[in-house]
DNA sequence: CACCAGGCAAGTA
DNA sequence: TACTTGCATGGT
């Protein structure tokens, strides 16, 4: 199957990405929601503000205030959007869990899917952030890198949804999370370098064996 | 100066 | 159901 050459192939070229880039599982899910729409460098900027003051954890969050905590992450944008958000996202994870992530281990994926989704500020995506790089659970994130790249190769149309593409992976790829994390974060530094608007933006992919963009 | 960044929710028809 | 728009900041 293609599925498994590209990430072979991509695999040879970038090797082991080691993601998510995170200390803890918690700081995973902080990070996936103020990445929404931004770049990952303002996502890093924010983290550190709230490590300085000792806010990757999910009490803190849960009990700061609103306005300093979309403050302190001004750096990556949609700031008082995002401190609502990280704020659902707290209550969320104090009501199932009190705040030990691993209790989210009696629910079964579907289930604990569809569970995020309930949650204010996480969608298909972000949800799928946290199941595979928070949770370790064996989900393929969809993002708009994904998108361009299948689109361009010709394994789905280019207003393929969320689900249509998911269930392309799901169905031709391993259910394995070590390989479902790294296949993301190649399509991720992928489309990142070499999948622009423009086709000369791809010159140097390391897909082009496969028919170009 | 315009455009993009590892989306999502709310509003409109 | 299927589009469209607002959200904010920083980098190129």
């Amino acid at each position: 199957m293609r599925l498994i050459r590209i990430y072979n192939t991509l695999n040879a070229h970038f090797g082991d990405l080691k993601w998510w880039p995170a200390d803890t599982p918690f700081e995973v899910i902080v990070g996936a929601v103020l990445v929404q729409n931004t770049s990952w460098r303002s996502v890093e900027i924010s983290i550190r503000n709230l490590k300085e003051r000792g806010l990757i954890d999910p009490l803190k969050i849960y009990k700061a205030d609103k306005k300093s905590l979309a403050d302190l992450i001004r750096p990556s944008g949609f700031n008082k959007i995002k401190s609502l958000r990280l704020k659902a996202a707290v209550a969320f994870i104090m009501t199932e869990t009190g705040g030990v992530l691993s209790k989210f281990n009696k629910f079964s994926l579907p289930v604990l899917r569809k569970k995020l989704l309930t949650v204010h500020g996480i969608g298909p995506e972000t949800a799928d952030c946290i199941l595979l790089y928070a949770l370790n659970r064996p989900v393929f994130v969809v993002d708009n890198y994904t998108r361009r790249i299948f689109s361009r190769h010709g394994l789905i149309s280019e207003d393929a949804g969320y689900e249509t593409i998911q269930r392309l992976v799901h169905d031709n790829f391993p259910k394995s999370v070590k390989k479902l994390n790294q296949f993301h974060a190649l399509l991720v530094e992928t489309g990142k370098r070499y999948c622009g608007k423009t086709k000369k933006d791809c010159v140097n992919c390391p897909l082009l064996g496969f028919g170009g963009c």
